[in-house]
DNA sequence: GTAATTGCAAATGGTTTGCATGTAA
DNA sequence: TTACATGCAAACCATTTGCAATTAC
C-alpha cells in the first residue's frame, strides 16, 4: 500500500479545516496541527491507534484523548471520514478536497488492503431498487470482502 | 413492521441447531429452549437487549449472558446472522433455512425499519469490477440508508 | 459422575468525559 | 482575561470471561 497516493488536494482541505475552526472559534493548537500534519503524511486509511503511534513519535507528550478528539473534529468539518469494516477498528479516511467524494470499498481479508471504487451503474441499481421497496436513499455502503491480487499469488 | 413474517421454514432452523448441538455434544437446556423459541417469535431483527427483555419477560431468571452466548451458538450454526447497520447496536437476524440466505438491507434512518434487498445484477457488477481490481470477492455488505415509504409519507 | 451450562460479577476493549491546568486569542 | 484545549484518569458501553454452583446426559 502506497504510503501517499497523488493526495487529495492538501490545501483545499486545510482550508476546509480552517473555515470550519473559524466559524466555530476553535483554536489552533500546536497538538492540532501536529496530529493535522501526521493525518496528511499518513496512508489514506489510519486507525486511532495508528495515527497516536505517529504522532507519539513526533511529540511524546500528546494525549491519546487529543487524538480522539482531533478526529471527531476532523470528521465534522468533513475533511476525514470514519469507516469500520467489518469487526475491524474504526478507521478514519482522508476526505476528497471535492466535498463529494462517495465511494466503495474493497478489503483483503489476508492483508487488510483496502481499494476504492466507485461505480455509477450500481449506483442507478440502488436507486431502482430503494424505489420500488419505497424508499428514498439517503447514503448508503457497500463493501467487498476478499483477496487482493497479491495475497491470491501468495498462495 | 411485521411481528411475524411467513417466517424461514422454523422447522428447518430448528433441526439444523439440533444437529449442530449433536455433533458437538452441546446440551438442551431450558434456557436455550426458551431463548430459542423467544428468537423465532420476534420480528426478524432483534438487539441483544431486545431478545434479553422478551426472554426475561417469561423468566426472570435468565441471566444477560446466557442469551448472548445462545446468539453467539446460534449465529455459528447458521440459523442467525450478526449485522451491525451505522452505528446501531449489533442487531441478529433469523437465518433462512436454506443455508444460503445472502441478502442486502435497506435502512430506515428515521423509524429503523429493515427491508431485505437480492439483485444479481449488482452481485454481477461487484464481481466486475473486483476482478477488473484484481480482487477474489469472498463476501460483501450493502447497506443502502434512507427513509421508507411510511416515513417520507410522514413528513 | 463428568462435563457442559448457568448466573453473577469482574474484566475487557474501544471510546468518551470531567476536571484542574494550560494556553490561544 | 476568558473561553477553549489538553492530559490524565475515571467513566462508559457493549461484549466477553472466570468461576463456583447447577444440571443434562
Amino acid at each position: 500500500m502506497a504510503e501517499k497516493e497523488p493526495a487529495a488536494d492538501v490545501g483545499v482541505l486545510r482550508a476546509r479545516l480552517a473555515s470550519y475552526m473559524n466559524r466555530r472559534r476553535l483554536r489552533s493548537t500546536a497538538q492540532r496541527r501536529l496530529i493535522i500534519d501526521t493525518f496528511f503524511e499518513a496512508p489514506s486509511h489510519v486507525t486511532v491507534d495508528e495515527l497516536y503511534a505517529r504522532v507519539r513519535g513526533k511529540d511524546q507528550k500528546v494525549g491519546y484523548a487529543t487524538v480522539y478528539r482531533a478526529l471527531k473534529l476532523f470528521t465534522e468539518c468533513g475533511i476525514a471520514h470514519e469507516r469500520r469494516f467489518r469487526d475491524g477498528p474504526t478507521c478514519y479516511e482522508i476526505g476528497d478536497s471535492s466535498g463529494d467524494d462517495h465511494h466503495d470499498h474493497l478489503i483483503c481479508l489476508e492483508c487488510g488492503e483496502i481499494v476504492e471504487f466507485h461505480d455509477e451503474r450500481i449506483e442507478a441499481l440502488q436507486e431502482e431498487i430503494a424505489s420500488k421497496l419505497g424508499f428514498a436513499v439517503e447514503s448508503h455502503r457497500h463493501e467487498i470482502y476478499g483477496a487482493c491480487r497479491r495475497c491470491k499469488l501468495r498462495r
